[in-house]
DNA sequence: GTCTATAATCCGATAGAC
DNA sequence: GTCTATCGGATTATAGAC
């Protein structure tokens, strides 16, 4: 059976969501799918390759999530549906929305492979081209359309990172007017006008103050 | 010896810094002060109130940082060194600034305990009286000061979690420049008039386009 | 391809002598 | 307060029979 190597990775995507990165083992694994530890290793080199498989799962979900903002039939639909997708996203599977900001280390690895590697530089392009055609069109001010979805990626990701990890004394609906909250911050800017005339004043840029 | 304590401790922070999570063992830590493993067992409960130790030398140190941006004269001095210390810390020590946001699990405890929730929470007070002095001085619009400070947490945690992470594809002076004008366009706003006129014409609120 | 059996390590933690 | 010795467990991974 060559769809052994499926159930094998169904099983092992399972039991990261019951245990997480810690509890995971072979042995554990194999007692799930219903066979011993070493029969795993003719299917899967080792275990950091079933976990970079169960990585690559994660990504192929938050993928299907993402790329759905492209029946938005704007370029603004499509920022705010990928906008939406992705706190859907992260709110609906958390656990494989930390996947993929795992540390290679986490892994046992030094760095991830090239595999892993190829989906986060396709989701950095996926917000660069959303950031593009809104500034095309107009409707973000003028500048670099790679830095300005960086700073629209790091503002989500921090959010949702502070909140998944329990830093942030609020509910998930809490969370979620927050979450709308800061970003219209975000897209109208924190300062008033009075902050712009004191730094003229002061004849100082406004440097790295976020 | 009482200092023993401290030497343990001294050296369990090294030990993390050169292992990181993964690879720091009571063993290892014992062969690294030079006695052998039961005898850490005198000073320290166990692995885990090690490891807790070690993220408030963390915090310790973070503190030092954060701490020096009351040296500002004005709220909007004190916001802008608080961000740029912030920053510092981050790049200086980021192994220390990870163990910041270290989840529970990854110590092997369900709940981090009160001794670090109260640093963390400290923390958040820290940016939510930036926030609120400078909105008081009318340097930031009208609004909830804790969000704002939210904004800004996640906003520099996102860049800084990205970056260390090796998902920014450019170097620690390019990195800074980013930092830089990410945290400018955060105070400006991102969206161009345009947006805000075909958001009205359209009738809907700009929902969680972050 | 799966099994049993086991190698080879590592781990946290404890008992009891000194 | 530190030691030796050890318990009891985990882990990845392999050898060889079937």
């Amino acid at each position: 059976m060559s769809d052994m190597r499926d159930r094998i990775l169904a099983r092992a995507c399972d039991l990261y969501l019951e245990e997480g990165l810690q509890g995971f083992s072979m042995r554990k694994l194999a007692r799930s799918v219903g066979v011993t530890a070493p029969a795993l290793y003719r299917h899967y080199e080792n275990k950091e390759r079933v976990l970079v498989a169960v990585v690559g799962e994660a990504y192929k979900l938050f993928g299907q999530f993402l790329y759905r903002s492209l029946a938005g039939h704007t370029p603004l639909e499509r920022l705010h549906l990928a906008a939406t997708n992705y706190l859907e996203f992260a709110l609906g599977h958390p656990r494989q929305y930390e996947m993929l900001y795992v540390s290679p280390a986490a892994l046992g690895l030094d760095r991830l492979p090239q595999e892993v590697e190829e989906h986060a530089c396709a989701t950095g392009q996926f917000w660069h081209d959303r950031g593009r055609e809104c500034m095309d069109a107009g409707l973000l001010r003028e500048g670099s359309p790679e830095e300005v979805s960086m700073t629209m990626w790091a503002h989500a990701h921090g959010l949702l990172f502070l909140y998944l990890r329990g830093l942030l004394e609020m509910d998930e609906a809490g969370f979620r007017r927050m979450f709308e909250a800061s970003s219209i911050r975000l897209f109208e800017g924190l300062a008033a006008p009075r902050l712009f005339k004191e730094l003229a004043e002061r004849g100082e840029a406004l440097a790295s103050a976020g």
